[in-house]
DNA sequence: CCCGGCCGGTGACAGCCATCACTCGGTGTG
DNA sequence: CACACCGAGTGATGGCTGTCACCGGCCGGG
């Protein structure tokens, strides 16, 4: 049966295939159960607006499938990618918990699953389900180190080319498919988007990707980048 | 009866007077009692390093008094101060529980009473009690929450003069005291420091608080700092 | 088929700021 | 008292990169 967006829906979280490999769902079946009766499962198309920066939290958004961009923005409209969301990922946690405002805004990138909790639900369910809470704490502290990267790098690079080198490496360590000639990644993001990340201009990136070709230390075809010199890039990093 | 560094030292969490007033000990008698059997309390001088970015993780620190640094820095040297951390804060919580290297470095930079737990006893504790495991999630939220400021800070400002007025504010509505003359600041860091604050260097911060003083919007005398246009510095910032 | 919109590529230019190199005052120490 | 050391202040300079401007290619829609 086609599903919406050929995606491959899991309505129930017990009977889950893939729940062992998610860091938050990977729970006792009575846990999971719990967690089954107070969720709402959806399907969201590329480009909804899952909660914005700022707003009273709703709840929390689970992320079974596809993929989601976190941003925070300034008053002038420049727009900062914190982080591409992976499926597993739990949304929104921190201020739920906290009751401030969601410090990002999340949209989807991809046609996406996700199971939303309201807010109250959610804080019965961690005091009600210790293996809960102890994995809302895991998932809290992923966020947190991965923030630290982010931090780690915004601060410490010298130089834009720097901080696009890293960013390539933290690509090839991720979603890297490793061939005789480099490592191949598939970039979905456009140089606008890539600037958003990394927090400079699109013509920047254009002209840094521009002359990491002309050092053949990578190859652009489409939408496939070849990373022919993995050393090279790591000699640009010093975070 | 005096005590090393003058501080007020509470060798019993459960008999400790500001128990209430921090996030994370504002807990019930018998889960502070837990607490209590698996904590060692310690004073520490000005400038003790409690542990070091990339260190695998030996335990967490509750931080009663004082405060401590918290630094990354890049293999060039070049360091940058991810937080000051008040009291209240426990330290190095995200690294204990997920078991990887803590992400950053923590130096006390005044004298300071620490209580520490070791991983395997605090982990225990989380599982054994879900309040503390309730109250760690909070506390890293709180974490997750300031290092998504900071990651807007260091990511969307424009220039470094935003970031230092940006940094200036954040000082004004923590510890600053109001007088009619505008908002005074007790600044006990070095021009140095505030440069790896906001990953710029020394001589920038010195030109860019001349430059403030000189517009009259700020009047440094010694180590305090007396804002006397609010409202000029907040117009210099976007984020 | 043409047109508009989005994306990518490039050049010119100015401005911010990191770097280097001093100076100066205060503090502590032998 | 001389000296070292640290923090602060300042000038000169060069390079990175943000900004503006324009062009070309691609794609989908009228």
């Amino acid at each position: 049966m086609p599903t919406p967006y050929n995606l491959d829906i899991h309505n129930n979280c017990r009977d889950c295939d893939v729940r062992g490999d998610r860091l938050f769902c990977n729970m006792s079946d009575s846990t999971v159960s719990a967690l089954d009766a107070i969720k709402f499962t959806a399907v969201y198309p590329k480009g909804s607006l899952l909660f914005v920066e700022g707003e009273q939290p709703r709840g929390v958004f689970i992320l079974c499938s596809g993929r989601a961009k976190l941003t925070t923005s300034s008053t002038e409209g420049k727009v900062l990618i914190v982080k591409i969301a992976e499926p597993g990922e739990v949304l929104g946690v921190s201020a739920t918990i906290l009751g401030k405002a969601y410090e990002v805004s999340a949209e989807t990138i991809e046609p996406a699953q996700l199971n939303f909790i309201k807010r109250d639900d959610f804080m019965k369910f961690l005091n009600v389900e210790p293996e809960a809470c102890m994995h809302t704490a895991q998932q809290l502290s992923e966020k947190y180190h991965s923030a630290q990267r982010e931090i780690r790098s915004l601060g410490l690079s010298q130089t834009t080319g720097e901080k696009l080198a890293k960013l390539l490496l933290d690509w090839c360590d991720r979603g890297g498919e490793t061939t005789p000639k480099g490592v191949r990644l598939k970039v979905l993001l456009t140089h606008e988007e890539i600037a958003q990340m990394i927090g400079t201009t699109r013509e920047t990136v254009t002209r840094i990707l521009s002359d990491l070709k002309r050092r053949k230390i990578i190859e652009v075809k489409g939408s496939t980048v070849m990373v022919l010199e993995k050393d090279a890039l790591k000699d640009m990093v010093s975070v």
